[in-house]
DNA sequence: ATCAGTGTATTATGCTTATAATACACTAAG
DNA sequence: CTTAGTGTATTATAAGCATAATACACTGAT
């Protein structure tokens, strides 16, 4: 199976939040982002383990956490996919549920260094190039 | 000695990111944003540890490594306390030094959750004003 | 049937993080 | 001197995180 070219991950080592999180985080965003869409497959524990540099286990660990949060499911032999939800709730507006506590906590750091809104806009265009 | 209004702290247990690393890098925003200044002294270890209802030895630990790392210096008796920069630069542009790091985090958390500078940015304006 | 690909269970090891309870050397104030 | 306040060292315990090496049951295609 080829790797699907719409899921991309990256993880940061030094940041202090354990690898199974990130790849939580992650894999949640781009369900409500509708880059994965209901029944889309993911990509497989090993293929995300060797992409990443990571041990397998820890892939799972992120993997088993999903489904028994209901937003994934085992389909033996094959993989993982995403779960249809109940109440299928519109993504756009999930996606942003999901995205405003991290938003909710950069403005607050901004503000915790006096940083005024427009400084910070100009200052991310400013550094958003040169950032990988 | 009074507890000193300046500095707060807050540390969130869900969030992953180890409770000592938390600490220091609030002191390091303190410190950047001006509030604590050079020659200020830090609330004590017992202060933080009560206040946060966390180990004093977890404290201290944060202490230790910013003591190590320059940014704060014991005083015997007495306390922690910001240490005078050498190189004692302009503080504006010595400010924005110390932001930047700050912002490339920022960004680079953007980024993770696949979040376009455009939406990034249209979200910020949306969420300041609201927040506190 | 064979083979490569799914997720996962197991066992072991090692490091990091955090807590608890003491204890020590030091300083400043009474 | 006594007392309360600094930071810190020590020892022990516990939990969480990540890795490594195997092994298993299952599926789909050859």
């Amino acid at each position: 199976m080829v790797l699907d070219p719409k899921t991309s991950f990256s993880i940061s080592t030094s940041s202090g939040v354990p690898i199974y999180r990130q790849i939580m985080d992650q894999i949640k965003i781009h369900i409500a982002s509708g880059r994965l869409k209901e029944n889309d497959f993911l990509p497989s524990v090993r293929q995300i383990a060797k992409e990443l540099e990571v041990n397998p286990m820890t892939v799972s660990k992120a993997y088993s956490l999903l489904e028994t949060a209901g937003r994934i499911e085992t389909v033996r032999g094959q993989g993982m996919r995403v779960r249809s939800v109940e109440g299928a709730a519109t993504p756009l507006q999930d996606r942003n549920e999901q995205i405003a506590p991290l938003l909710k906590e950069i403005i607050g750091k901004a503000k915790q260094i006096s940083l005024s809104k427009e400084e910070l806009i100009d200052t991310i265009r400013t550094l958003w190039e040169d950032q990988q």
